[in-house]
Parts: structure tokens; C-alpha cells; sequence
DNA sequence: GTGAAAGCGCTAACAA
DNA sequence: TTGTTAGCGCTTTCAC
């Protein structure tokens, strides 16, 4: 069996309320008999039972990280950078569970005796249920990168919709007039967000998004290639392509290639991300770099706050900016 | 408040015992009064507390995944592949908590009060001295991906020295005989193997491995990169490459066009793991194919079973095959 | 500054 | 088949 604070109080000949309070640091006792309390028990090794201490606090000192999904949709890139970025803020502190909401079919193991705070890294709508679940249930949580519409949750993404429309914008600078596009999973709120900066950034210079040159992704490379193949297929080739993700963008420059066509001489390619490969494809990758660590250590230290304060924050939605990436897979169209 | 096994118990009119006991699907109680609980549960919307549920039965429901680091040297690929295998396996049975070793400064915070069993994803003999502890403290554990030498511990791993063995024997196939190395993380466990698998295959055939051909890398893209542009200042080129990963066979690609040089015309490149993006670079990689997913899947599966038996298994280390992976990266040399 | 006692929500030995 | 009681390891009133 493991040392309890009733061993250590025994050796010391004192109460196990003592060793309690030494142990927590108490301002009430006596210093000398708290160094000594506190030597004893690292020599026995102690070591606290966190489930007693959990139940009688209320508090799990878990905290969970949620994704839509953790099989399709979720770039390995996206993935590690989200874990580490959070993981990297809440040291040991807590421990870090990481699932996806597709993984439950019904909600009722998630409870706040179990979860302190929950980050949700949302992706599409259907996690709205989740979300509202998390609001009913009263587990603090914040939501990443997806705006839910809902004054009542604490928002924090990247301006996405901002980004595409820079993106396409330097598109259409540089002369490309037949822009088709690969766009992400459907449903999920970035693909919409993309698309719609994207359609902003065309309208306003008037080139129009023709409909055989959209082709729908989902967000993997493989279906950025399959999408890609199918672009081919059309009589008029499209001088650029923008592809919701650089992973998609990888997959069509291989298509691409496997048609005996270059990058960017003879079709321009962007991606969305910025992706630890990004820049070492060939050619390299221009793209818009989101903040993805950024979003992640930002919205951990937020739930952080709200857990200590015991208090929803003031809830509001934070933008963090997306980059605009220059490199070298836009030509202008011959 | 929450809902508790006492209010079901008032409500139902039988004692606290019976209802743990009804919602426990005990034998011992009458079918009618077990309908007539669990549908008070229900309707009171009840849900379990784990910490009282864990103190008195000496379980977390907390299941540890261990990288040697989160950091570096962990590719997004392989975190990926790996959080998702054990992830399928575990369900939500148990909170997966992820976490890297190096993020720990003293261990005394991993008990078997907070963890049920971990997986070590280990990558370095710099892990022996946690799995070491784990030995000590009796936490159930695994160690995937790497071989301790310590035969009271379970491994499951990919035969890394096999596959770079034939990976290798197929470059001097083709006819290299100049062959450079760009290799892993120093001391990672799985550097070591690759190069023995390749310098066996080297020796057999009468190979030498120039020492002005070895490059040191670190897993990651830009260290290929970086490693490729020293190994393109030699006045004698190499005519193949193998990168210890296939991030880094990536980067050296990329220094390698940014030469003027053609993979494989003038130099052949080979990686090793077959990430979801080997087959979608251009030229495909030739590379191994490290069967990720189902060492975690398999990691997970053996360490739910030594929990539910509470013994250690009969502790043996299982390798999975690796597979030689053919695609458009290598040529023979001129 | 310290201790006695109660209680967090649950399971399990023992009795009935 | 059900209930009584004790106890898991800890924190926290309340009293001294």
C-alpha cells in the first residue's frame, strides 16, 4: 500500500489534519513543524492520492482536449501542433486527455467531476451539440477555431475568411482569371470561411468562380489529388488553383506533375495553413500561415483562467491573424 | 448539486447499496427492482462519479500515452498515427492522457493512483530511467516502438533494422555504390537500428559508407534540408540517399532541386516510415513502411489486458514487419 | 497552532 | 434479495 498523510502523521506525532495543512502550505502552522512534516514525507516517499483529493475538492485536475474527429478531416500537422501548443501551456499541472467527439455516442461520461475545462478544437457545426452539452452541464470550456455563433462561449480563431481573400486577391494581382478551387471537408466551418473570402476577394475584382472549376476536398492529400485529377479533365485548365489546405495543395501539385504539367509555369498552385512542410515542397509552398500553436497555447491559457477564477470570462471572440506566405508556387498565368 | 446514488436511493425507496449495486448490474438483485433504478437514474439524469469511484476502487480510468518528447524529434506524422491507433483501441473505456517524458522534472507525480497502465512510446535510452520507474512503482506498462534489453518489460516494435537492411540491399541493386546517410536523432534508438540495418546490407555486398557521405539529422524536414546542402558541398556527389525518415528525405529533396539536380536522375533518394505524404511528393518516395498505427493499436490491447488480469503478461518483445516500399525515387545511378 | 470529527460519493463485507 | 455499516484518503469546519 502507499503512504497516506495518517503515516506520515503517526511518524511525525501529529494529526493527519496537520500533515494536511503542512503539506497544502496552511499559513497556520507553525513553520518548524511544517519543514519538519514536509521532510518526512519526502522520505517516505509520499506521494498524494489525487482520486481523494478529487472527490472531496470537486475537481479531477483533468483536462480534456476535443477534436471533431481524430480520424478523417484532421491533418496529422494540425493535430501535433494543437496538442503541443496546449500541452506546452499547462506543463504537469494537469493531465492533458485528448479525444474526439465522434468517439462518444453519448455525452454523459463527460461530467465535471471528470473534466475540469474542456478546449474544444471545432471544426464543423455538428459539434454544436457537443458545445451546448458543455454550456448545460456548466464545464468551463473555451472553443477553438471555429466562431459557434453563441454569445455564451469564448471564441478564439484565426480570421480565416481575412486570409483567403488576401490570398486570392494576390491571385488575381499577379493575372490569374480562371481560379478554380479544392475546397475543404464539407460542413466544416473553414471550408466555408475560406470560401467565402475567397468569393469576396474575386467579386470585388470581378472574376467569376465558374463552377466546373470547383472541386470539393476533405482536407487529406489524397483528395486533393483525387480533385485535382478531375480539374485535369477539363477542356480549359485552370491557370491556378487554391486549395483549402496544404496538405490538398501537396496531393494536386502530385497530380499535377504525374499530368507532365509544372508548377507554377503552367498552373499556379496556393495552399492554407502553413504546414511544417510547406516550405520544403517543390516548388515551395505559398500559402497563408494560421496561428494554429498560437490559437492553441492562447485558448489553453484562457480556459486556465476561467478554471482558477471559477467564473465564465467576460465570453468574447478573438481574432488571431493569418499571414500571407510568399513562395514559390505562383506564376502568372501565360 | 449533482445527482447521486443516495437521491436515486430516496427516490426509489431502497437503500444507496442497492442502487450501486442495480447500476452495477450486480446478479444479487432482483431484475424488476435493477429496470426500476436504472430508469430512475435515467430520468434524474444521473452520471457516476469517478473520483469516489476511483478512491475506493483503486482506478484511475486514466490511461498514459508517453512520447519521449512532444517537442523534437517527434514527427507530426507519427503522433498522429499513433494517439489514433490507441485511441480506436481504448474507446472511451479510458481517458487517454498524452504526454511527453521530457515534460516531467520529477516523476513522483505518475502514480498508479493516477494512471491504470501507460504506453511508452519510446524513441530514446533516455526513457530507461521512466520505464525504470514505472518498474518500480508497479504501473502496468508497455513499451512500443523501441527495445529496452530489459526482459521484464513488454515490447512491441517495427524490425527497423530489417527494413533498412533490404531498403539498403536495394540501393546497391540498382548499382549504388556511393551511398550517403542523412541520419535520425542522435541517440534515438531507432537511428542506431537504421544504420546497423544499413551498414549490414553495405558490408554484405562490399559497400563502404564514407564517412564525408554520413550527415547527422533530427527527424524534422529542415534538418534534411540542412544535412542535404552539406552533403551537396562534397566535389564528389552521392548518387543515392537514405534519409532515416521520410520528413527528411522531404527536405533533401527540396535542396537538392533548389541545386538543379533531379531526384532520381542524378541523385536517388530513399526515407524511411511511409507517411500519408510519401506517395504524394514528386518523385514518390521510395521508402519502409513502419507499421505505426498497428504498434499503437496492439500497445493498447496488450496493456488493457494486463489491467483487466492485474499480472504482468508473460513480458515478451513482438516485432511487426516492416515493408519494403517500391515508388519513383530511386534510379540507377549513371 | 493543532486536533477531533464529519463528510465527499462510492463499494463491499457482513448481517438479516 | 436487500440493508447496515465501515472505510477508501483527503479537506474542512469547529473547538480548544
Amino acid at each position: 500500500m502507499n503512504v497516506t498523510i495518517k503515516d506520515i502523521a503517526k511518524k511525525a506525532g501529529v494529526s493527519h489534519t496537520t500533515v494536511s495543512r503542512a503539506l497544502n502550505d496552511s499559513p497556520l502552522i507553525n513553520p518548524e513543524t511544517k519543514e519538519r512534516i514536509k521532510e518526512i514525507a519526502d522520505q517516505m516517499n509520499y506521494t498524494p492520492n489525487f482520486s481523494a483529493k478529487s472527490l472531496v475538492l470537486d475537481r479531477s485536475y483533468n483536462l480534456g482536449l476535443f477534436f471533431s474527429t481524430l480520424d478523417k478531416g484532421t491533418s496529422p500537422n494540425f493535430f501535433y501542433e494543437t496538442v503541443r501548443g496546449v500541452n506546452n501551456t499547462i506543463k504537469d499541472k494537469y493531465n492533458l486527455i485528448v479525444r474526439g467527439i465522434d468517439d462518444y455516442e453519448r455525452y454523459d461520461r463527460i461530467t465535471n467531476k471528470r473534466f475540469d475545462g474542456i478546449i474544444v478544437m471545432s471544426q464543423s457545426e455538428r459539434d454544436d451539440a457537443f458545445i451546448a452539452y458543455l454550456l448545460d452541464k456548466r464545464i468551463p470550456h473555451v472553443v477553438l477555431n471555429r466562431h459557434t455563433g453563441n454569445a455564451a462561449v469564448m471564441n478564439i480563431l484565426s480570421d480565416d475568411q481575412q486570409g483567403a481573400y488576401r490570398l486570392v486577391e494576390y491571385l488575381v494581382a499577379q493575372g490569374h482569371k480562371r481560379i478554380a478551387t479544392i475546397e475543404g471537408r464539407e460542413g466544416f466551418k473553414s471550408t466555408q470561411q475560406r470560401m467565402e473570402g475567397c468569393l469576396r476577394a474575386l467579386g470585388k475584382h470581378g472574376v467569376e468562380l465558374l463552377p466546373q472549376l470547383r472541386e470539393q476536398g476533405s482536407y487529406d492529400v489524397e483528395s486533393g489529388y483525387a480533385a485535382m485529377r478531375k480539374l485535369l479533365g477539363n477542356r480549359e485548365l485552370p491557370t491556378a488553383v487554391f486549395c483549402f489546405n496544404d496538405d490538398m495543395a501537396v496531393g494536386a501539385m502530385k497530380a499535377i506533375a504525374e499530368r507532365g504539367l509544372r508548377v507554377p509555369q503552367d498552373i499556379s498552385i496556393v495552399g492554407f495553413d502553413d504546414n511544417m512542410f510547406s516550405g520544403f515542397v517543390s516548388p515551395a509552398l505559398t500559402t497563408v500561415k494560421r496561428p494554429i500553436e498560437q490559437i492553441s497555447r492562447k485558448g489553453a491559457e484562457t480556459l486556465l483562467e476561467m478554471i482558477e477564477k471559477k467564473e465564465t470570462l467576460n465570453p468574447e471572440t478573438i481574432y488571431l491573424h493569418t499571414e500571407l506566405v510568399l513562395r514559390e508556387s505562383v506564376d502568372r498565368p501565360r
